[in-house]
DNA sequence: TGTATATATGAACATATACTCATATACGGA
DNA sequence: TCCGTATATGAGTATATGTTCATATATACA
């Protein structure tokens, strides 16, 4: 039977396998910038954006269109993917074309759909 | 200049290209379940043990002495992640040892770490 | 310069969710 | 069977967040 001593009002059982996990961790930036990237990919809406835009760029009335919201709701969506760097634009005229900001937004949804459909 | 024209209420610019994306769109169970996992990833908490997990199976007190919040707390979100098959866990007497379900998992963190580190 | 189109933004509201606290369950040992 | 340990769970609460509505900005064209 392990040891059980006590460290800050919590109980330890296996010290030395907190202490791994403690080297190993990942910095508060990295964890906060990770989080939100997975939180971001987490909303339906903002998902099946990042999906269509695979297949090609799109503006922001024809996703409004294709998701059956607002332009608006797209507006503020795209923002927060934009912010977070998954998708990035170019302009023509007063139409603003979306696409995706690098090949990690596909990879990451096909390893999900991988996940889920074990 | 594209044609506009007006369906369901919204603008549509590109038909063609809203009719692609509608044919490729995921379905809305596969939507709703990666939705689910990137959610429960995108959360400080439950990354930081899914992080932790990786090095090898810890039991509850550990987890949350390493992560400095109390048990019943990290009680909550082991359960989130069992039930979307993020971590699964082997009972040895009282004590519950968690473990990462799959290979995903960690791919899925690297790959974040990746774009956010680019 | 004035108007129309396409998108962005701010505030407000309704819902979702992470934690805490209290309590319940599961297992081992006396 | 009674007690202690380890974990699970339910209700409540404070905070976060997605959408809507109203308004602002940017570009094209007359």
């Amino acid at each position: 039977m392990a040891e059980t001593s006590d460290l800050c009002g919590s109980r330890v059982i296996h010290e030395e396998k907190i202490e791994r996990a403690r080297l190993s961790a990942l910095g508060s930036h990295d964890i906060n910038c990770v989080t939100r990237t997975f939180k971001a990919m987490g909303d339906p809406t903002r998902l099946r954006i990042l999906w269509a835009l695979e297949l090609g760029e799109m503006c922001v009335c024809d996703i409004a269109a294709l998701l059956g919201i607002t332009e608006s709701a797209v507006s503020h969506q795209l923002r927060t993917l934009r912010h977070l760097e998954l998708v990035t634009n170019r302009r023509e005229g007063t139409i603003l074309y979306y696409r995706p900001n690098d090949h990690h937004v596909s990879q990451l949804i096909n390893l999900a759909l991988e996940h889920v459909r074990e």
